[in-house]
DNA sequence: TGTTGACATTCAAACGTTTGAATAGTAGAA
DNA sequence: TTCTACTATTCAAACGTTTGAATGTCAACA
């Protein structure tokens, strides 16, 4: 009898209470099939407890919460359980075709831990990244992954998400030394790899445009291609070395290859080869090539680095060095699902670094230099 | 007095508290200056109320949630209010570059309505695209986009999403038969519009790959090009019309433009351009001409459609027709928020439709035939 | 007859907010 | 003095779930 007191209330009232969320929720269950709200929880979300529950029971519940297209409501439930089952995923701009397979090996990683990425695109803007953190906090993320290549001022990433205690992982950057996980190509190895293999091509007078400033990637994969030249013997003309600006969009590199390709040119200095920052940057040095009528390979050998989608889709396909993205986002996913377990166990952890090692992938747009075929098995090509 | 008896707890009790949740409350705030809960909450959310708290009062609660490092529970948030303040944004496939502009133009428009977008990529999979599609519904989502064009059941879209009157509106597919609000190109203007451009180049004889059945652009594309074929007096030879095969992947356009420009060849029926179903198609034909030595443009046009960025940065750099992607999102975005102002003043809405103008872009890959501009003053070409 | 234990179900208190209504305190008007 | 109106703040009830503890039922055992 006091069953229904508490349940007692006219179909109009029921009908109001269903209309003011719009969602059909647990108390509608209860009430179409009669048993409590404890009750119908307990068997839609499968607690331990639904063992005790009448085979019966569980049965006419479920077939109940279905027909009505009952779904329980998130907030309610992450309210509830303090848990959210989600990881915020920070992209410094979708629209760079480098981001997807990361985003990709991350939600690979974070399906089987059943945790739904909540993913967000900065757009290349400060004030955007910003707001998303903040958002990912307030929608209380368990952990946090950010992709960003491109140096920012970190000291929000810290002060608010680390205080927090939010464990955060960062792709494509190297911030171990403020105590954030991170995991990024082998740069150096990268550039080692690019500027080797024009040598073994027989390359030796070689153009180079490096990355802008504010990118954390051109340093150290600048580096690697010096030290392999080194190694060679070889020199660059510094008439010949160029470096992006710093610039917003990421197609800026193809606006840049061209444009430095045309320079290249001008300055009338000899070369056979160009090391270009990245894919796009290279695709626009094939495009630059092309306006003064040479073409690729053949007059000229042309590397990118990353191996996005357009660089194997163009003809000539580029040859580049590939980064495993996909897997760096797959690790990325593991790491915050560690560290989250790590963190419910009280555990400390210490921020971990990885050191992905990058692929020379051979395409169409290298070749060896024209003098060097033309002269096989004659005599030493003067340009050594 | 009373007042210290609900604020009565010993230091470590309210260590413990916060504790628990890991997360800075109201609570803590409150405590912390003195005050109670919900004058700190209509301060913070800076409610109507907070007109009537002192001055000093306000700038003290600001400052000390500041210092705590307060953010407000959305799921807390959202449950008391009734509003979750998020769209579902449910892509098919991100790594398709032609999803991202469109994500853009979304978010563009959610922007200053200040919804938050919850970007969900289903991988071209059926189980992910519905497993997200339920996240939605469970995560209060009040309105839903989605970026579809290959033909699914759409029975579950329907059942689940329209059920529980969440407003919905689909992009790159038309939808209104089932009242579901829809903007998509005009697939058949754009057909006509690069049969056009090739007649008016000269071209007579001309190559087709049409889009894969599944896909819902497939028809209506075809249809354009061939009135406009008729319209000019074109008959296409049927050993050079191919359609792609219903495959999953994005980058499959690609495999397939290589492989039917092998088969045209070997078909060795004259013809002078390839009209191809989309970008990575026509980039996939440039490489299967340029594998059996023909160039592009010079002895055969290209056309894609879509203007993707692979098409924009290959050289030759792909003529295609343009769908204003951005624009598509943004008028989504707009369609759904005025749905749901619609929806809170119980005004009811039909579906809508748009069907967005196409743009030829002619860019590098389109020419005249190399016997039209060979005879330039001669006699008549003969393919004609 | 009472005790034990397994089973089936419900109670009630939380989770962190928001908000209509209530409570004081103050000041000016009648 | 009493009433009104305003200012500044708090109470308390919700939002929809989950879950430890409690309740009740029934059969078996001592």
């Amino acid at each position: 009898m006091p069953v229904f007191e508490t349940q007692g209330c006219s179909a109009e009232e029921e009908e109001l209470a269903q209309r003011r969320s719009g969602h059909v929720t647990l108390l509608d269950v209860a009430r179409a099939c009669g048993f409590s709200v404890s009750t119908v929880s307990i068997v839609l979300s499968e607690a331990p407890l639904s063992q005790n529950v009448a085979e019966k029971t569980r049965l006419h519940i479920r077939a109940m919460a279905q027909q009505l297209g009952y779904h329980p409501d998130a907030f309610a439930r992450s309210l509830r359980r303090r848990r959210s089952q989600t990881i915020g995923v920070l992209a410094y701009d979708l629209s760079d075709p480098y981001c997807i397979p990361i985003v990709r090996g991350i939600q690979a990683g974070l399906q089987p831990a059943s945790y739904l990425p909540l993913l967000m695109d900065a757009q290349t803007q400060r004030g955007l990244f910003d707001n998303y953190l903040q958002m990912t906090l307030e929608r209380r993320a368990e952990g946090v992954i950010v992709i960003a290549s491109w140096v920012f001022d970190e000291t929000n990433l810290l002060s608010d998400v680390q205080k927090n205690n939010v464990p955060i992982v960062i792709v494509s950057r190297d911030l171990t030394a403020r105590g954030v996980s991170s995991i990024l190509v082998d740069n150096e190895a990268g550039g080692a790899l690019a500027m080797r293999h024009l040598h073994e091509l027989g390359h030796r007078r070689i153009a180079v445009i490096r990355g802008p400033e504010e990118m954390f990637d051109s340093q150290p994969r600048w580096e690697g291609v010096q030290s392999a030249a080194a190694e060679a013997g070889i020199e660059f003309d510094p008439r010949l070395v160029f470096q992006l600006p710093n610039l917003v969009d990421p197609t800026s590199g193809f606006e840049g290859g061209i444009e430095f390709a045309q320079r290249m040119l001008a300055t009338g200095r000899p070369f056979t080869a160009v090391l270009a920052f990245d894919d796009l940057t290279a695709l626009g040095v094939v495009r630059g090539l092309h306006g003064a009528g040479l073409r690729v390979p053949e007059d000229c050998t042309v590397l990118g680095f990353d191996d996005v989608l357009p660089a194997e889709v163009s003809t000539p396909a580029i040859t580049t060095i590939r980064q495993p993205l996909r897997e760096m986002g797959l690790l990325a996913s593991e790491w915050v699902v560690e560290a989250i377990k790590a963190r419910e166990q009280r555990r400390e952890q210490k921020p971990r670094l990885h050191r992905a090692p990058p692929e020379l992938v051979v395409r169409m747009s290298s070749a060896a230099p024209a003098g060097k075929r033309k002269r096989v098995g004659g005599k030493l090509d003067p340009t050594t």
